[in-house]
DNA sequence: ATCTAAATTCAAAACGTTTTAAATTGACTT
DNA sequence: AAGTCAATTTAAAACGTTTTGAATTTAGAT
């Protein structure tokens, strides 16, 4: 369907959207005609040019405030090109409802674009192709920027806009020298330091519940993982790595059958890519009668969402632990930057994860037993 | 086949993908200038106007879909008054982000506007006063209507968007008898049919572990739980009866001081407003040594949001269900009506929970002993 | 007072759409 | 062939802002 009939009845009812007009909004027109000046001298008062006297600009500004005066976004959206919006489009993707981090960044980024007088456009997306909607939302002409979140592993939507030449930038990043904007969590190094800590309590038999395959994120992490267990001079067992959603469930099913192994072969510490993930690892270590940590050493990495906990479980888990709230400032501010005309490769910052060892570790059961 | 070629274009960065997506976005002038019409019968072609001949609309539809004609939202906005976005302002309250319920409904939302090309402005709001935000975005000029979410007792932002005429629809609803329009569970018969079961167990002593007091919701489950607990004959304790955040922390920590009661004052059955504090009364029944459902019965209401869950735990919960996703499509379609200028009180809906009886509601315990 | 340059201000065009009122076309009557 | 009425189409005026290029005022120097 093309849009035509949609607007039909969208558009032609007036009684509904009249009313928008009776609240009183004061328009540059009003302003200068109360104050007898033309409409250009007060769109530049109020816009701090420098050729309009300082007795003017005071006289506009006040006026401006007394009227409540607000610029009409889709008056300036059409003559500048700028609407003050950016827009989020995030993939639905089954058992994509529980992702609860995305709430938390929505949240922290709508809080500090507002700062800024900038509105925050969510959409969801169902299509199949990822890059159809941004095509959408570019041809509608309303947005000035995208936040992108979740990237893939060579992420479509990524090529598009940098072709498209939007502003754009990315809760991640897709490759190890990205041209694009992004903050991002250094995923390698947190998953190295976990293989250092459990290292250095003898584990030898680590494996690594870890999220989608086709996220970036997670393969930063399993580089990370990789080279870390061969500077620990570890070898990686093909099943001790695993990729799947990032729910509890999935946590729960792929430890339990890790741990269906004999004990002289199963795992005796396990790295989990998400708290979520290790809610379910700890309940099936409880499901197969081991302890943690004596039985089994359980790290896994902490986004600070305040939902799957890591430090009210039972034993409390150590972590490599960065909030996920920190992200969004930093990604508005840059997504603001790249609008004011700032270059992509200026605007890239990569954290790193803290250490908080708790109790879900401790030395490798063998170690003991030695 | 077609989207084949634009990715060639795509990849190989080609000059035709260049002017096919990026700068030229097609404008109705260009239609027309391709056509020979002028620029308004073009836009009565596609807006589905009776007064334009057959051939004509055919010709210019098909021309618009091969130039990859969008409307200009912003010019649309300027001449018609409207914007096609419907704004969300959620108060960021403290444990808000918790609130995964949130995501779920902006999801569901989203999905159904977009299916009408109607873009969803999401927004957190830090203010003190919970009507500002709303002046000032409506001031602002670019949004249609409003979707309002948790409803307070009497929410000042409705009375004020009710006096400003601008067109919104409510998850919830302030009272029994509303003048706005509106999606709501049936609250007051969620509590109804909980209190019901229980007592056909033979429970007395029923306690309700209940949401915030302030909530438009939490009033009308209370107001559910007394008349049904009166109609069978049953009496209600002050502190039996606790309001708080709807979180597992708070569930946990009301259920300790019940149950810390001697076993013959204490409740034999507690009814929760939600699953998040179901698992909190869940883990202080564990804590407590009581066993569910012998010790004690737990009933509560389920969102089917799949952060947590309510069939997963030990044991499964009895609940009152009402997927909270189906309530999306109906308030995106309620407020698109509004839009269209149905009247709010033709947009009113009120739907019925289901109780599922699980394995965390018994017979109460002295039943059995007597 | 006159001239010049700088400092202000202004009128008008543009952005892309919808809509009003007027103009054109076409089909039927006579 | 001329006249009438309906069916299409068109030109032009909005909507509220920014911006360009020109016009005006002011100040400074002669």
């Amino acid at each position: 369907m093309f849009l035509g009939y949609l607007w039909l009845y969208y558009y032609r009812n007036e009684p509904a959207f009249k009313t928008f007009w009776n609240l009183n909004v004061a328009t540059l027109k009003d302003i200068s005609e109360e104050l007898g000046l033309s409409v250009a001298t007060v769109s530049r008062a109020l816009n701090g040019f420098p050729e309009v006297s300082e007795k003017t600009r005071e006289l506009v500004e006040q006026t401006a405030q007394r009227m409540n005066y607000r610029p009409n976004r889709a008056a300036q959206k059409l003559v500048s090109g700028r609407s003050g919006m950016v827009g989020m489009l995030v993939p639905l993707q089954p058992g994509m409802s529980a992702e609860s981090s995305l709430v938390e960044v929505i949240m922290g980024l709508s809080a500090r674009l507002a700062e800024r007088d900038i509105d925050l456009v969510m959409q969801v997306i169902l299509d199949e192709d990822p890059v159809a909607p941004y095509r959408r939302m570019i041809s509608k002409n309303t947005l000035d920027g995208f936040i992108l979140n979740a990237p893939q592993v060579s992420d479509p939507r990524i090529a598009f806009l940098q072709q498209a030449k939007v502003p754009f930038v990315v809760h991640g990043r897709i490759d190890d020298d990205p041209t694009h904007a992004f903050y991002d969590l250094d995923n390698a190094d947190a998953a190295a330091q976990a293989v250092n800590l459990l290292a250095d309590l003898g584990h030898q038999r680590i494996a690594f519940i870890n999220g989608p395959e086709s996220a970036a994120f997670a393969n930063q992490r399993t580089s990370g993982f990789n080279a870390a267990m061969r500077t620990r001079m570890l070898s990686v067992q093909a099943d001790f790595l695993s990729y799947g959603e990032n729910t509890r469930a999935s946590g729960y099913m792929r430890a339990l059958s890790l741990l269906a192994l004999p004990p002289d072969a199963r795992p005796t510490a396990l790295l989990c890519a998400s708290t979520a993930l290790a809610h379910g690892v700890l309940r099936a270590a409880g499901d197969r009668g081991l302890s943690v940590p004596k039985d089994l050493s359980i790290i896994c990495h902490d986004d600070l969402v305040p939902v799957l906990t890591s430090d009210d479980t039972n034993p409390p888990l150590t972590v490599t632990k960065a909030a996920l709230s920190l992200a969004c400032a930093p990604l508005a501010d840059k997504l603001i930057a790249l609008l004011n005309g700032a270059s992509p490769v200026e605007q890239q910052t990569t954290e790193r994860a803290e250490l908080i060892v708790r109790q879900s570790t401790g030395p490798a059961p063998w170690s003991i037993g030695a």
